[in-house]
DNA sequence: ATATATACCTCGTGATATGATGTATAGCGT
DNA sequence: ACGCTATACATCATATCACGAGGTATATAT
């Protein structure tokens, strides 16, 4: 897919991976990965971010003598998946202009 | 909307813009206004990549005066626009995934 | 005269995804 | 004992990109 598509959907998708049940970078790569492909580098870069915009919480907990971040979504991290389906109505409008236009 | 979901649409809606008809900067501005707003150095950026990639080839114009670039569609931006609508089909999974997980 | 519309352009900045790279432990096969 | 793979984290450098701010110039309307 697009790189630039693909940026606008990424927070999102961790953000969604992680709404029902706390999770932890490693686990969340792998739940996504039949949806969407991410490497660690790229998954840690958003987790951070979305750590930083106080749309998740982590805590960190000892397992099997490694280390483990679990990240919890906040009230802003659900505003902001809901924000994104406002969004999403936007994005089906232009949709809507490419393939309309298109026919012409 | 969102800066990253706009990024990716942005440069498609261009290509349509001058898709059946060859336009210029100013023209497509206000022709892509009702469905997307955007700035004469966001526009000129674009169109510029565009020419860059060989999506779009480019015709000087002397309007009123005026100097005016005419942009034109090649065969690759075409297939931009074509390519646009599969990746819109990998998008729409991953709206599926944001919505239905919501919902558990 | 001045403001507005038309029409182009460039530069600097901030945001971003990603590959490359590094650290460390557990467990499994040979 | 040794190496490999999986698990699990992290950082850095790089490239891409949108956009605001600012610049140039002409035609037309007030």
């Amino acid at each position: 897919m697009d790189a630039q598509l693909r940026r606008g959907v990424l927070d999102v998708c961790v953000l969604v991976a992680i709404k029902n049940e706390d999770s932890y970078g490693y686990k969340i790569i792998k739940d996504l990965k039949p949806i969407l492909e991410l490497s660690e580098s790229t998954l840690y870069t958003i987790l951070k971010r979305l750590e930083e915009s106080k749309m998740l919480v982590v805590r960190s907990v000892e397992f099997e003598g490694r280390l483990r971040k679990y990240y919890h979504i906040t009230d802003a991290g659900l505003k902001r998946i809901e924000d994104f389906k406002d969004e999403w109505k936007e994005l089906m409008n232009i949709y809507s202009f490419i393939t309309e236009e298109d026919k012409l």
